[in-house]
DNA sequence: TGTACATCAGTGAACGCGCGTTCACTGATGTAC
DNA sequence: TGTACATCAGTGAACGCGCGTTCACTGATGTAC
C-alpha cells in the first residue's frame, strides 16, 4: 500500500474512518457518502466497490461501533467486586461511550439509516447484548429468546441504562455533558443498586 | 374560511397537520417542508408566512406532541389506586404513546431538527415533565433545578420509562410492534413496582 | 355607507445546491502457462 | 523468467432529483376617514 498508488490498499478501513469523523463533525443529520468519499481522498463513485450504497456503509460502520461498545463493557466487567458492582461498572461504561461517541451512538439505534438485518451487524449487536447479560455471559445461546422469562432482568437492566444514556445526550439532565453525565451516573448506580438482587 | 379562497384561513394548523402526516407516512428521514406544503394544497412558499424554516416547523410540531404526551400522562394519572399504581399507568401511557405516535416520538427527541430554545417546545415539554413528576404536581415550579436532590426519584423513573420506550419502538424487544410493547410493558411494571417506594 | 389604501397571505416561476448514481475509461494487480 | 490476459479498484465527467429559498406578483382582508 502506497500513498501515491493507483488502488489504495485500504479503502473499505479509511471509507469508515472517514465516516466516523464526518459523523462526529457534520452529525447524522449532515452525514454524506460524498463527503466521506472525499475526506478518504478518493472520488465519489469509489466506495461503490466497498460498499453498495450509504445505508451499506453506515451498517458496517454501526457494526463496529457495536463491538466497541461489547468491548468496553466487556472491560469494565473485569472490575473487581460483587455481581452488582460489575453490573453498575457496566452501566457506566455505556454511559460513558454514549457521552463520548454520541452522534455514533445515535446512529446505532436509527434503524431508518441501517440494514437490520445484516449479519455482522446483528452478530456485533447481540455481542455487545450478551456481555449486558451476566447471565449467559460467555454463552453462545442466541439473542433475544422471547419466550424466555429469564431474559427479563438484562431487558429491564439495559433499558434503565439506555434510557439515562439516551437522555444524557439529548440534553435533559442538563446542557453541559460532563455535568449531565455525572448526574446520570450517580442516578444510574442508584437505580441499578435498587433493581440488582445481589444473592 | 373558504376552501376556494385565495386565503386559507387557517394554513398554520393545517401545515402542522400536513407535516404529522408526512413524518407518518415517510419517517424523519424523509420528511421535507416541500411535501408538507403539497398535502396541505399550498405552494413550497407560502409556509414561510408562519414558519420561519423546515426547523420552526417541526418545533412547533414537537411542542403540540409535546402538549399531547402530557395530556396523555395526566388522564392516566387519573386512575384510581395507590401512588404506585398511578406511576404504572403513566409509564404505559408514556409507551402507548411512543408506540402509537412513533415517528412523533422520535422527532421530540431530535435536537438536530428542533430548535431547543422555543419557549412553546420548553413550556410543553417541561409540562411534560411536570405530570411525570407526582412530587411537584399542579406546581408551577422550575423545570430541572438540577441542586435539588429531591429530583433524583423522577429523573430515574423517567429514564426508566423512556430507555424502555426506545428499546421498544427500535424493535430491541422484537420486530412486531404489539407484542413488543406488551414485553416492554410487562417489564415496565415490575422495574416501576421496584423503584417506587410506595410509603 | 363608501372609498382609498395599507397590510397580509398567498402564487408560481426560477435558482443554485449537494446529493446519490451512471458510465465509459484506465491503471495496477494477480494468474496461467 | 517472461508474457498475455483477466480481474480488480480506482477516475472523472455527467445526469437527474428534490430540496430550501428568492422574488416579483396578486388577490383578499382590514382599517381610516
Amino acid at each position: 500500500m502506497s500513498a501515491t498508488s493507483y488502488h489504495h490498499g485500504d479503502l473499505r478501513n479509511a471509507l469508515l474512518e472517514a465516516a466516523r469523523d464526518v459523523l462526529e463533525e457534520k452529525g447524522l443529520l449532515g452525514f454524506s457518502l460524498r463527503e466521506t468519499a472525499k475526506r478518504a481522498g478518493v472520488t465519489a463513485s469509489a466506495p461503490k466497490h466497498h460498499f453498495t450504497d450509504t445505508r451499506g456503509l453506515l451498517t458496517a460502520l454501526s457494526a463496529l461501533a457495536f463491538r466497541e461498545l461489547a468491548d468496553e463493557l466487556a472491560a469494565a466487567d473485569q472490575v473487581d467486586g460483587s455481581r452488582a458492582e460489575r453490573i453498575v461498572a457496566q452501566g457506566r461504561a455505556y454511559l460513558s461511550f454514549s457521552v463520548r461517541r454520541r452522534s455514533l451512538f445515535e446512529l446505532m439505534w436509527q434503524a431508518d439509516r441501517l440494514d437490520l438485518a445484516d449479519p455482522e451487524l446483528l452478530e456485533q449487536k447481540s455481542r455487545a447484548f450478551r456481555v449486558l447479560d451476566d447471565r449467559v455471559r460467555g454463552d453462545s445461546a442466541p439473542l433475544l429468546d422471547d419466550g424466555d422469562p429469564r431474559m427479563a432482568a438484562t431487558f429491564t437492566r439495559w433499558s434503565i441504562v439506555h434510557g439515562f444514556a439516551h437522555l444524557t445526550i439529548e440534553g435533559s439532565f442538563g446542557t453541559d455533558p460532563t455535568a449531565a453525565q455525572a448526574t446520570a451516573t450517580a442516578l444510574l448506580s442508584a437505580a441499578l443498586g435498587f433493581i440488582v438482587d445481589d444473592a
